[in-house]
DNA sequence: CAACATTAAATGTACGTACATATATTTGCA
DNA sequence: TGCAAATATATGTACGTACATTTAATGTTG
């Protein structure tokens, strides 16, 4: 459906503004959708996140550190995010022994069956998350104008 | 720069993941910079957006019904980000005399001078936001890819 | 008209982001 | 050695989003 008749407004002043405007909305579409499929096992997208990094460390431990190194969105705040998945006992987190300052945060048994479980629901195919109407061809176009995009001067 | 270069993440199982993540990013990208705009003048974007909606309206009165209609994002809370403008006093609440369940909300004549200064910098502009690096014809590739991405089933 | 449903907005809670500051540990160097 | 700087993380505050619940006013219906 055309961004116009998404939110109901018929026209914009010019064509970046448009594109402004689809962006922040698409994305915020496709947040949506992904917060609706991790809903279900009580985990959060950038829980789940967090969770797939640890794993691939898994069995060796990350430190806050890795976790902001490797995530997105560097402001987010990691400590606070590894709060909510030691309550929930998908993660450890214990003081590091080489160095004190640091923490030693692994996945659990029960963090990993979980992962596990999300995904072996496909959650994150295309089909589910959108794009599946996009072809190879028109996504590849698409990934070099996001980049272009995002040039500046 | 290539999103595989930004998120210093050489390759991605496939183009569809690639395509997730670089709108997920691109859209905080711009996002970003947005926020960075208005930061100077006390603001935030939704707080701006109610701006531009109320004087719309202006002279007339817009509800928290109006507000949350016309903003892209439905489920965020109008009522609490009036609440901020009107400590700013940028606006003003008052109970709507035919239906006093509603409530009035205008624009005060700071915000109209704040609005004005805002937008005399031209900080919406392509230049400042990204996008101007895009051609017309690109731009209009963009919107229809973000369009048909969102398409399902 | 009274009882109930509907509507409009406000409030509460959990979570995340953005940014500043605090605390503890380690490192480096005079 | 001792002390300042750097490092690793945690904590605090303001804001926004998502979603559920509450409060007050208005409609509706028997």
């Amino acid at each position: 459906m055309r961004i116009e008749d998404e939110i109901k407004q018929p026209v914009f002043r010019n064509q970046y503004e448009k594109a402004i405007i689809n962006l922040s909305y698409t994305a915020g579409w496709l947040q949506m959708r992904q917060a609706a499929a991790f809903k279900p096992y009580g985990l959060t997208l950038p829980q789940f996140n967090i969770l797939r990094i640890l794993r691939g460390q898994h069995p060796c431990p990350a430190t806050v550190a890795l976790l902001i190194d490797r995530m997105l969105d560097k402001t987010s705040n990691a400590s606070r995010i590894v709060d909510r998945l030691v309550e929930k006992q998908l993660v450890t987190r214990t003081v590091c022994p080489a160095n004190r300052r640091a923490v030693d945060i692994r996945i659990t048994e029960t963090g990993l069956a979980l992962l596990g479980r999300v995904e072996a629901n496909n959650l994150l195919d295309p089909t589910h998350m959108g794009l599946g109407s996009l072809s190879a061809e028109e996504l590849g176009l698409f990934n070099d104008l996001l980049d272009k995009l995002r040039t500046v001067e």
